[in-house]
DNA sequence: TCATATATATGATGATCATCATTTGTCTAG
DNA sequence: CTAGACAAATGATGATCATCATATATATGA
C-alpha cells in the first residue's frame, strides 16, 4: 500500500514536471491534457486521478516552475550576498545557456505576457513568484545600503525579464544574443 | 460596383480592427473566427471571403498594431527628436494611460512572449516591429552622440517592455503603478 | 423591372478538446 | 492463493474549433 501510493505520487511528480517543461515552451493556453499524457508515457484518462481540471494542473505547474527559480537565486543570492552576487545572477540570468534552456529556466520571460489571462489559481501562484524574484533583488540591494532599492529592485528585474523575452522572440541568433549583452552590460554598470 | 468592393474593404477593415484589439487583450492563441466575426457584427462564414485562413488574419492584424505603434512613435520621436523626445517617449510608453489601453496599445507587452510560437507569417512581421522600435530609439541615442548607441537602444527597450509586461501582469494596481513609475524615471536618468 | 454579380449567412464536416464512466490489470493483505 | 483495492487504460460525450459548400439577399446595370 506504501508502495502503490508512493508509485502514484511518483506518476503525479512525472506529469507535473512534463506540463512544467511544455508550458514554458508552449504557454499555458497551449498544452492540451492528452499531449501532456502522452509525453508522460501515460494516457489521457487516468489525468483526473491525479488533477482536479487542467486549471488545477497549470497552477500546480507554475508552482512547479517556481520551485526551480527560487532554487537559481539561492544559488546566486544566498544569505549574505553583495554585489558580486547580484552581477553573478545577470550574468547568468541572461547568458546564452539560459537563453537556450526555454523549458528550464526563469518562468516570466515566456509567461508573463499571459500571466492576466491565465485561470484564477494559477495566475495568483504566479504572481507570488513575480513577487518573491523581485523582493530577493530588492533584500541585497537594501543590504548594499541603496537608498532608493525597492524603486531600483523593480526596474532590474524589468529589464532582466525584457532583455531575456525579446532575446527569444527574435529567430537571429546574433540580434538575439546582442540583447543578452547589451543589457547585461547595462545592468551590471547599474548595480556596482 | 464600386460602392460594393468599398463595402467589402470596409468589412476587412472592421475584423482586422477587432481582431488586433482582441489579439492585445486575449493573444494570438486565445482569440477564434467565430468570436472574432461575432465581435465585428457577422457571422463566422463569411470570414474565409476575406481572408485565407485564421493564420493569414493573425498576421495581417500583427501588421495592422504596429501600424498604430509606428504612429506613437512618430508623435514622439519625429525627425529632429533630441532628449526630450526620448523623455516623452517613456513617459508616454510606461503612463498608467497605456497601461489601461491594452487593447489599443504598443502590442510588444503582451505578445512578446508569444512571438516564438506564432504562426511563421505572423511571427515575421512581429519581428519587423520589434526592430522597428529599437532602430528608432537606436537612430536618437546616435544623433545625441552616445558611443553606445546601439546596446543602450537595445537596453532601453528591454525595460520599456519589460517594465510594462511586469505591470499589467500583476493583478495589484498599486504594485503594478510602481513598476512603471521606478522604470520611468530609471530609463530617463540613463538618457539624458 | 429584371438579370446578374457578389457580400454575407446558414449549415455541415471532421478534428480536437476537457471531462467522466467504466473496464482492465496488477499489487497487497489475509 | 484468493479477494479486494486502486492506478491506469479504454472509450464515450458534448463542446468548440477551423474550414468549406451552398444558399440568400442586396445592389448595380440593362
Amino acid at each position: 500500500m506504501a508502495d502503490k501510493s508512493a508509485h502514484k505520487a511518483r506518476t503525479r511528480a512525472r506529469i507535473l514536471d512534463e506540463a512544467a517543461s511544455a508550458i514554458r515552451t508552449g504557454g499555458a493556453q497551449g498544452i492540451s491534457v492528452a499531449d501532456l499524457m502522452k509525453r508522460a508515457g501515460l494516457t489521457h484518462g487516468g489525468f483526473y486521478a491525479h488533477f482536479g481540471s487542467r486549471d488545477d494542473l497549470v497552477a500546480h505547474a507554475i508552482d512547479r516552475m517556481f520551485v526551480d527559480s527560487a532554487a537559481m537565486l539561492d544559488r546566486h543570492l544566498g544569505v549574505d550576498a553583495g554585489a558580486e552576487g547580484l552581477a553573478g545572477l545577470i550574468d547568468y540570468y541572461l547568458s546564452e545557456r539560459a537563453y537556450r534552456a526555454v523549458d528550464k529556466g526563469c518562468p516570466l520571460p515566456g509567461l508573463l505576457g499571459e500571466a492576466a489571462r491565465m485561470p484564477p489559481a494559477a495566475r495568483e501562484r504566479f504572481e507570488a513568484g513575480v513577487r518573491a524574484f523581485r523582493d530577493r533583488i530588492e533584500q541585497v540591494l537594501a543590504k548594499l545600503g541603496r537608498a532608493d532599492s525597492a524603486a531600483l529592485a523593480s526596474s532590474i528585474q524589468a529589464e532582466l525579464v525584457g532583455a531575456m523575452t525579446l532575446a527569444r522572440s527574435i529567430s537571429d541568433e546574433t540580434t538575439a544574443l546582442a540583447y543578452l549583452a547589451a543589457s547585461r552590460e547595462r545592468l551590471k554598470e547599474r548595480v556596482t
